[in-house]
DNA sequence: ACTGCGTCCTGGGGGC
DNA sequence: TGCCCCCAGGACGCAG
């Protein structure tokens, strides 16, 4: 599952290999993964042939990349958006590969690698690809993680920026504001976690990681907690994400590999996601498993204390 | 404005 | 052995 350090190895990756790239070629495979896309598969190829990717770009588990027209370089007022949902891949690869659930393929040239194909994935077809318009900022900051004009697709304007952002880097006013509008919610603190449009991101996984390295229960309301509670909870997802990213994501069921079909090692690593009835890393208590709003919560039922029930007279 | 819940999708695995 | 049902969850639409 594709959260914010898998999407951010995929960055990685593409950077390596289709920057630069023009797009000589652009097959739809399944009409369903191009969304949102107006004008369907023909709109999405005819808005991506001929263009060169000038950039890649993240805020939170979004992928986009700037195109430039070849005729106008400096132009770049669209982008090749991509979510990659539940499963899905973007593969870069030097042949046309046989692939069980290609979507998409894009045949490039003038890559800086011998990339010469860039294959979009998906089992399930959570994710998407389309070609959209940006638009700017509001606060005239970039609009994510790997370039600087102050843009982003206006279909993802309403994602909250993520925690690798230097506008919300700790101690800054940014993340005093995400703090803020956390503590202003009346919801489970894993909800507020899992919510885009607080914070960007965050997938279950390291929703229950940071959680368990906060110590605190998936159902303690926001509203009983204080305000370094949640300082120190999304530092504890900051870390836990970065640490994921050194080892390149966390591939828990092998639907997630990088943008060169490798897999990532944090799973080795995961303290609570996926380990009911293992020993808490901790204290050594099995951890739990639970449903939680047709999720799982996984969680150290002594190192993550029960949820205090909110005062009634606030 | 918020909150919560249902929906989309496919393959793997468990149970009978 | 085979079949059916359930499960995984990111984002969005909708009802209240």
């Amino acid at each position: 599952m594709p959260e914010l350090p898998e999407v951010e190895t995929v960055r990685d990756g593409l950077m390596k290999h289709v920057l630069g790239a023009r797009i000589v070629e652009a097959q739809v495979l399944c009409d369903r993964s191009v969304r949102p896309q107006p004008g369907g598969a023909a709109e999405f190829a005819d808005r991506l042939v001929g263009h060169t990717i000038t950039a890649v770009v993240r805020r939170g588990k979004f992928l986009w990349l700037p195109l430039s027209a070849v005729a106008s370089p400096a132009e770049t007022s669209a982008a090749l958006i991509a979510h990659l949902g539940m499963s899905g891949q973007l593969l870069v690869r030097d042949e046309a590969t046989e692939h069980r659930h290609l979507r998409a393929r894009l045949q490039l040239a003038d890559t800086p690698s011998e990339a010469k194909y860039l294959d979009f994935v998906d089992q399930r077809i959570f994710g998407y690809l389309a070609v959209v318009d940006l638009v700017p900022t509001p606060d005239g900051l970039p609009g994510g993680l790997g370039f600087a004009a102050p843009t982003l697709p206006a279909v993802a304007a309403h994602i909250a920026r993520d925690l690798l952002d230097p506008a919300l880097a700790a101690g800054t006013p940014g993340r005093r504001r995400v703090v803020d509008a956390i503590r202003r919610r009346r919801v489970a603190i894993k909800t507020a976690l899992l919510n885009q449009e607080l914070v960007s991101g965050i997938g279950n996984i390291y929703a229950d990681e940071a959680l368990w390295r906060a110590g605190l229960h998936y159902a303690q309301p926001v509203g009983t907690l204080t305000e370094t509670q949640v300082e120190n909870l999304l530092a504890a997802a900051e870390n836990v994400m970065c640490e994921a990213l050194a080892a390149g994501g966390t591939s828990f069921d092998a639907l997630y590999v990088n943008a060169t079909g490798e897999p990532g090692y944090f799973e080795r690593s995961l303290a609570a996601y996926g380990r009911e009835g293992a020993p808490c890393p901790r204290c050594a208590t099995p951890i739990r498993r639970e449903p939680f709003q047709n999720r799982s919560s996984f969680f150290c039922p002594k190192c993550q204390n029960t949820p205090a029930v909110e005062s009634p007279l606030r």
